[in-house]
DNA sequence: GGGTCGTGTGTAGGCTGTCTACATGAAAGC
DNA sequence: GCTTTCATGTAGACAGCCTACACACGACCC
């Protein structure tokens, strides 16, 4: 699946990813390629301008890590970022529901199948 | 709801409303708020490149006619319209359930709860 | 006769967010 | 030593939706 497709729906799986745990952003791609059952693959040049974004809107917090010997930016929620996080559900759920009516929809009233 | 959160699946919605009969544009706008219950109300600026650009794509037809004395230009759904309606369908399903799943989320699973 | 509203089609230019492609560097594995 | 994996990041292109505007005709009211 093409992240072409999420236009507008990214910020909300980021901010999904991070919600119960911080992470950084390599690990947030990893993330969501296993919870989509290896559906979604963002490239990076994606996920790293979204999260600064998210940053700079104050959704997340960043802070340098280097236990390992690599310097990882790790993200975590902040609670607008929560706040946020709810919204966007809330307009997720709105956003499926009208378009799968749309699509879905309307019983048929055309000609039929056997 | 804003036509922004719809990128990339405007078309869909369009395929659609054209489904079971063919409309003109400003009837389009008009049967796609109507038959989402008010929360799609797309401006006209959005509406009408797209049409052009699904016809020149070779998934709808379009007809003038001056019946009432005003000219409109009648969309049909073509063949490949059709076809291109069934693959949009299922690529929403596929979307939605990702979507909703990675929203909706997924009990934790993470590591490390104390 | 003139003004305004509803219907109807369309273009121009801007903005946002995703894309591809590239650059950098350290650790791990061969 | 060399390649792969992990990890972060920027530059520029491109698509698609936005706002704003322009045009035209019918109906209605004053």
């Amino acid at each position: 699946m093409k992240a072409d497709a999420l236009r507008g729906h990214l910020d909300a799986l980021i901010l999904a990813t991070l919600e119960h745990s911080p992470l950084h952003g390599y690990a947030i791609i990893e993330a969501l390629a296993a919870r989509s059952g290896g559906e979604l693959d963002l490239p990076t040049g994606t996920v790293y301008p979204a999260l600064r974004r998210l940053e700079s809107a104050g959704y997340l917090r960043s802070d340098w890590s280097e236990e390992t010997g690599r310097r990882r930016r790790t993200y975590t929620l902040s609670r607008a970022g929560h706040k946020q996080l709810a919204a966007a559900r809330s307009e997720w759920t709105t956003f499926s529901r009208v378009v799968g009516g749309l699509l879905g929809g309307i019983p048929d009233a055309g000609p039929g199948f056997p």
